[in-house]
DNA sequence: AAAAGCCACAACCGCCTCCAG
DNA sequence: GCTGGAGGCGGTTGTGGCTTT
């Protein structure tokens, strides 16, 4: 026995809503209340499934619905809540005053996605996407393709092991090193024997050891640079461990960017002032999760640059082969 | 200028949960 | 405790408009 439809859809209209019959819904339901949507459409003159009333008046017609792009605000608390509820997109949209979990779903599935996926963020799982980020390929062709070779192998036993931070760690070492040897090799990439040069100035043991290198700080390789991004992160990330509460990769860089920090210097360079904005925090109570999010457009647009283009950037191996 | 491809989003479908009888 | 109806929810589809070829 096949369920029982929820109406009878013979001679009942489908499709997009005319403006004639939103009209008659809104009058409808502000004059005697929406009761019970099954009934509803006889009762409004509408030849519409009741389910369909039911979702025309959620999704759209709802007076107190706000209309319009998503604020940055609302994006980052929606990747927050998405990182600990999932697609429960009627409970995300509760945090979200105005917003329909199917506005917040449709916008999670054209924008969101498509932003973290970029970003090498996989939408699931909040995580890096370590199926696509091959390691062994990222640390040689950074190593710059010598004989010393990392254990690949190695690699890939610890490579379970790692979580959003580490994985940024390594990128920004990784980063830094490249840079550092740039400025003291005084050497250009298109140099004959470029790579060569670099790569004798590596201690072997980083190539060896993945997993020192993962644990090793730039300035274990370059006292002159004052760079303190991944200290912060380090800081940032034992912090939120404390929490026990994993922190995406775009909170914890705001907290990673309020220390003082000298590399990167044409991506800082642009901001008058220190970051400071808070980290949107989430706290929780027995019943209900609040989000407390700053409003600062211009660290906003730093930090969306930041995530968008810099981050993939370092996570790239596309830029080193 | 026309066709094809792509994108965003409203709307639908079917399953699930809740609750009254 | 069981049943069935109503509403809720998440996944998916259809379509119109925009962009690219």
């Amino acid at each position: 026995m096949g369920r029982v439809p929820c109406c009878d859809k013979n001679g009942l209209k489908k499709g997009p809503w005319t403006p004639e019959e939103d009209q008659k819904l809104i009058d409808y339901i502000q004059k005697h209340g929406h009761g019970t949507w099954r009934t509803l459409p006889k009762n409004a003159g509408l030849a519409r499934c009741g389910k369909s009333c039911r979702l025309r008046w959620a999704n759209y017609l709802r007076p107190d619905i706000k209309r319009g792009r998503f604020s940055f605000e609302e994006e980052e608390t929606i990747i927050q809540l998405h990182s600990v509820l999932g697609n429960k997109w009627s409970a995300v949209a509760a945090h979200l005053p105005g917003r329909t979990d199917n506005e917040i779903k449709n916008y999670w599935n054209t924008h969101i996605k498509k932003r973290l996926l970029r970003s090498g963020i996989d939408p699931v799982t909040h995580r890096p996407r370590l199926d696509l980020l091959n390691l062994s390929s990222l640390l040689n062709t950074v190593l710059f393709n010598q004989p010393a070779r990392l254990d690949a192998l190695r690699l890939l036993d610890i490579k379970p092991q790692l979580n959003t931070h580490e994985l940024l760690r390594i990128a920004i070492n990784l980063m830094h090193q490249k840079q550092n040897l740039f400025k003291h090799n005084q050497v250009q990439e298109s140099q004959p024997n470029y790579y060569q040069t670099i790569s004798q100035q590596l201690p072997s043991s980083l190539l060896y050891n993945p997993a020192q290198f993962i644990n090793a700080s730039p300035w274990q390789y370059n006292e002159v640079n004052s760079f303190n991004l991944s200290e912060n992160l380090m800081a940032a990330n034992s912090k939120a461990n404390n929490g026990n509460m994993e922190q995406p990769m775009s909170s914890l860089l705001y907290e990673a960017s309020n220390g003082e920090f000298s590399c990167e210097q044409n991506l800082y360079n642009n901001l008058d002032t220190k970051l400071s904005r808070p980290v949107p925090s989430m706290t929780s109570n027995n019943s209900s999760t609040t989000i407390n999010n700053s409003k600062e457009d211009e660290k906003d647009s730093y930090c969306s640059n930041l995530f968008d283009f810099h981050i993939p950037d370092l996570l790239d191996t596309s830029q080193f082969i």
